[in-house]
DNA sequence: GTCCCTATACTCGGATAGCAAGTGTCCGAGTATAGGCGG
DNA sequence: CCGCCTATACTCGGACACTTGCTATCCGAGTATAGGGAC
């Protein structure tokens, strides 16, 4: 089971945003350079973040992306979701269904077990995520990231922000 | 994120064998007979049940696989670690470090905030998992399944039962 | 009748192809800007 | 000097190759069994 890099990409993406002053936007090719990673496929998933809704894309010249929302209204599983799509990572194939000793579907009418559990297990991990806001993460951030590191990226913000 | 197929059969698996007389062993190609499945795709996510220490294999003729403890000291979270592998899935590529406003490597001592936060959310997945052994599955099988199925299976193991 | 030996058939185990989804890239459509021109 | 127009440059958005990892398969090593033969 593995979760798509973009996801990292993405979250960290919001995380610099929701520190931009407001009605100020960025370049996904500012923020790729920002975070060292391909410019072309990271404007693939701020796309998806922008077709859920997370963030808005000014076209045009000076043009670039915010946050469509406060970052107190953006959850890390929004983003997730954005990125890496809403499907449950566990799909019941149904396979008591299946053999010998099968009997017809409408017998069937519980939800097996076994997808009960894992399903349970995929909601525990749903509201880890959807308690924990973007604007929680900048907090945690700032209180744990070295001045010089903050000053440094301010620096680097006053030249390229649009 | 999507969780490998054959977690789904290998926990169905443990299920059958957790309802054999003790001793008893059902080899692979019965275990996907019964399951509707490619025999020999199964056989490797049963080798490593096996590896694992979750079921055990006896060669030569009349043999088969096995639980190797009581179903109640087998674990979903067990099963699922034996067949997709234990690795996180959100991998840290602190990409922090990198970009224009990085900073030495020395100077991050704390993981990062997306890192934690992922690593919480699946902590609350695996202990969910970890929660739920292969004879709760069990139990509840036997709770809601048509009784017609449970005689119809029985009377399958019969015929194969080693 | 009992014991031993041998050949057999069945089991698991790891090494080997095929395919789908994620990864990475590119080019085209659209828009706000900046400069030049006319009034 | 002010307003308008045009050309430009920059932005996002979707469509196109490539690579990794999951899916699927096969064949070889090893072992308990079953049968036959000797004592």
């Amino acid at each position: 089971m593995r979760l798509s890099e973009g996801v990292e990409w993405a979250v960290h993406c919001c995380a610099i945003l929701a520190l931009l002053p407001p009605e100020a936007t960025l370049p996904a090719a500012r923020l790729a350079e920002y975070h060292g990673v391909p410019p072309a496929y990271l404007a693939k998933h701020l796309q998806a973040l922008s077709r859920a809704g997370i963030v808005t894309a000014e076209p045009g010249a000076k043009g670039g992306y915010r946050l469509a929302k406060p970052a107190t209204a953006v959850s890390v599983l929004d983003v997730v979701r954005a990125v890496d799509g809403a499907e449950p990572a566990f799909r019941c194939m149904e396979i008591r269904q299946r053999g010998p000793a099968a009997l017809p579907t409408s017998e069937y009418r519980q939800a097996c077990a076994v997808t009960k559990a894992m399903a349970r297990a995929e909601a525990a991990w749903r509201d880890a995520l959807r308690s924990e806001t973007i604007a929680d993460l900048v907090a945690v951030v700032g209180r744990e990231t070295p001045p010089a590191a903050v000053t440094k990226a301010a620096a680097w913000f006053q030249e390229v922000l649009h």
